[in-house]
DNA sequence: TGCCAGGCCGAAA
DNA sequence: TTTCGGCATGGC
């Protein structure tokens, strides 16, 4: 039977293999050319790029999709206030073009960069999928069987045992406390989302595993705080590729947006020089 | 075999 | 306040 699909957004406004590859999200895949499944909170998706823009296929109601991808801020306006930072960054800015900075649900993110640290993207990758393969919810669209991201609540009833197929190493104990406090304070999020940026930040932080590295990204990536910016010691090591040093003072109230384009286009110059392929 | 990976934690200086 | 070893795991 033939999937229907439906226009998401016009040429030229998301470009889906920098935004769901730019190393914010580690969930999506892409099946064959232009064509990608993945799953946002409890409902699966195929998107394809085309010439004519981005379409989607879901039982979602578009809505949830334009805000997933963010189409309803204006990223032409904030790139064009990062011209003339550096040349640098205007090489980042095109090399990127159609990146956006998703809105996750804010669980998923916390729990990815929870992953994340000190490990590959390839590893996050296989955790996170082993995770929702085994304790997430089964949906089938488009022929293709999907795995929701396993709930707090579900994740709080385990214990280290229950998670050591992942092989997520000493992550694991930072996954199950994550889980216990937000199956216990169920408006945790929405709470964070209120707070500015510093309060924020101070909030998750109190969490086991939870650096200045996995906040910055959890606010980034799971609360969309656009001035977050997780600056790490890969964004030092890459220093010598731009002077002055990228500071997050130059991007005012989006830096995190900007990061994450001279992130993308940081890590495509590495893989370049590894001889790997696109990650 | 050794090093590294979108780090964090706790102890020592 | 900064520095540093240990922490789990697996790919290269």
């Amino acid at each position: 039977m033939e999937i229907p699909f439906a226009p998401l957004a016009p040429s030229g406004v998301l470009s889906l293999m920098p935004t769901l590859f730019c190393g914010q999200c580690f969930r999506w895949r892409e099946t064959e050319p232009g064509l990608f499944a993945g799953c946002s909170g409890t409902s699966p998706a195929l998107i394809r790029q085309t010439e004519n823009g981005v379409e989607i296929s879901s039982a979602a109601p578009p809505a949830y999709w334009r805000r997933y991808f963010d189409l309803d801020t204006d990223y032409p306006a904030i790139l064009r206030s990062f011209t003339g930072r550096h040349p640098f960054t205007e090489a980042a800015l095109s090399y990127g073009a159609g990146l956006r900075v998703l809105r996750q649900e804010p669980w998923e993110a916390l729990c990815s960069f929870l992953v994340s640290q000190c490990n590959h993207i390839g590893r996050i990758r296989q955790i996170l999928d082993d995770l929702c393969r085994l304790f997430g919810k089964t949906y089938s669209w488009g022929g293709q069987v999907f795995f929701a991201f396993p709930s707090p609540t579900t994740l709080a009833a385990l214990s280290l045992d229950d998670l050591a197929p992942l092989r997520a190493g000493y992550r694991a104990k930072y996954l199950l406390s994550a889980a216990r406090h937000v199956a216990d304070n169920p408006d945790f999020f929405s709470e964070l989302a209120a707070l500015p940026l510093k309060e924020a930040r101070a909030a998750i932080s109190a969490l086991p595993g939870v650096g200045v590295k996995v906040a910055d990204c959890f606010l980034l990536f799971g609360l969309h705080k656009l001035d977050a910016f997780p600056v790490d010691t890969w964004m030092k090591k890459a220093a010598s590729y731009y002077d002055p040093p990228l500071s997050a003072d130059a991007f005012g109230p989006y830096a995190g947006i900007a990061q994450q384009y001279i992130f993308y286009y940081i890590r495509s110059i590495e893989s370049a020089g590894k001889g790997q392929s696109r990650w």
